[in-house]
DNA sequence: GTAATAGTTGAAGTCAACTTCAAGTCAAGA
DNA sequence: TCTTGACTTGAAGTTGACTTCAACTATTAC
């Protein structure tokens, strides 16, 4: 433990993320680790900060597919630099800002639906989002885009 | 067809959800229909307006269970009031208010985070959710509280 | 050296939210 | 009446993101 590496049990308490995660991040290619000469894992410091993307990644709802694909135009070898990091965080705004306006939307959306009054399904957005077009026979929804992904696959 | 109520086919069409996702909505008790002799489902049009704050609801990531914790509220029998909606707006209009809340702490976090140039896992908050308690003990997070549900339950 | 604790693997299980399938039944028009 | 397309069911399959298990091996403290 003099060592600069970290075990598996002491990022998992630093991360916040279960051993089993942890190997399981691994195995997608989430992150990566060293191993002792008898096969256990050590991981680098950089780990943390990786983790601490993916969490907050995660917390938001966002599939660890997409957070993969981010962490992707990292370098694997050097630390990554405030530049590297940089990049991330301009892509990742954009995402973010789009899911914080579809949340805006649903809220403003209810809030009128309901003070409006317009139950009769007619021109209400929330309440209508293909019946009125279904006449035109466009599958159009009112919300922007799907942000989450389909569970079902 | 000149009844007032609606086939599955015209539902889904309608709301934009499979069919069977309509009768996996019926089996866990979020929507419910009528029955012809033949035992053929035949819905209220009142269902769209419930299948549109599903289709919203999931839209942004919110599980079914808290959905139909939601929908629960409102009355089997009539259709529901204007006030009966109000009631949802107003209790999803907080639960709706935290995921921005949070989505933007996560935004802005990010952005600080890198536009600060603290990569040296400090005192990042971004970076650095559990590791600067750890040293305490406790296992306290940056994050407000888990917005979307863990997946592996 | 040895016990206790921590770590390893692959395979299988879990959960939500559905979809797909097979085998059949219903409803509506010509 | 009959065919065609819509509908029914229950069971099993799918996907993502893990967890749990069993059987075993490493590391560490004493």
């Amino acid at each position: 433990m003099a060592d600069d590496l970290l075990t598996v049990s002491e990022v998992a308490r630093r991360s916040g993320f279960a051993p089993s995660a942890l190997r399981y991040y691994e195995r997608v290619g989430l992150v990566d680790a060293e191993r002792t000469s008898g096969g256990q894992r050590r991981y680098h410091r950089d780990v943390l900060r990786r983790l601490a993307f993916i969490a907050a990644a995660r917390h938001v709802g966002l599939p660890l597919e997409e957070i993969a694909e981010a962490l992707s135009s990292l370098p694997s070898e050097r630390t990554p630099t405030k530049a590297d990091w940089a990049k991330i965080s301009k892509r990742w705004r954009s995402r973010l800002d789009a899911e914080i306006a579809a949340l805006t939307k649903l809220r403003d959306g209810l809030d009128s639906c309901i003070g409006c009054g317009c139950l009769s399904l007619q021109r209400c957005r929330i309440s209508n989002p293909n019946d009125i077009v279904a006449e035109e026979g466009t599958g159009a929804v009112f919300w922007p885009e799907p942000l989450h992904p389909d569970p079902a696959g």
